[in-house]
DNA sequence: CAAGATTGTTAGCCATGGCTTACCGTAAGC
DNA sequence: GCTTACGGTAAGCCATGGCTAACAATCTTG
């Protein structure tokens, strides 16, 4: 149950931010920094957090480091969604027909 | 744009505790709390929070309020994940290749 | 080897938010 | 109508965490 690390990277909008500007390509943490409105140590943070939720991965060039998104974290919250989608669903249905049903009792008892 | 809502409500470990156990079925505030290990209050909050995600819905039942899953707030985050789903995939592959090129390469290098 | 570039880390500041206690409003039952 | 149960809200406390500035480490380049 790791999930917790992705959902808690996901949670901060400079976050998903940063995870959205990696999904349009791989990027290094200065090149990021520049188009964001933050420091660049607070994106290097920032980029820790998502790489221990599994989120993003790092890899060395030269004196630079290249960033990239990573499909097991984001596999981790869909697996935990998709646990909810079913049950929501059905949750759902069965509410609105409880609703009709108690407006139409509704109906009946005023006639 | 309103998915910020739904991560940061379920960023909250004992709030996706409440959702979790709301998925096993609707509940009132006090039913929820006395499996929780913190206060009625502290749940009421929490659902608060949840509703305003668009991730339960809640219903008058005398003097109980009866709360139970929304598949709403639970689509845009599945709809937000979907966006970056493929191309995430697509760039795991990418890595993989260019990780094992720079493999081959090296060991060319070393003959 | 020296200088510049790129990045991670630490210390400290401050806002956010989760929790409890106390209080108030509302609905059910005697 | 009074009491009891249920739930939302306000105030206050305290931990968490995001941010910046300063520093240290590593790599490239002349």
């Amino acid at each position: 149950m790791a999930n917790n690390l992705a959902f808690a990277a996901l949670s901060d909008p400079t976050r998903r931010e940063v995870f959205e500007r990696l999904a349009a390509g791989p990027s290094a943490v200065g090149d990021l920094a520049r188009g964001l409105p933050v420091s660049r140590p607070a994106v290097s943070q920032h980029l820790k957090v998502l790489k221990e939720a599994g989120l993003v991965t790092d890899r060395p060039d030269g004196a630079r480091r290249v960033y990239q998104i990573d499909p097991q974290g984001l596999g981790q919250i869909r697996a935990w969604l998709d646990r909810f989608w079913d049950v929501a669903l059905d949750a759902f249905k069965a509410e609105v027909e409880r609703s009709e049903a108690a407006s139409i009792k509704s109906d009946e008892d005023r006639t």
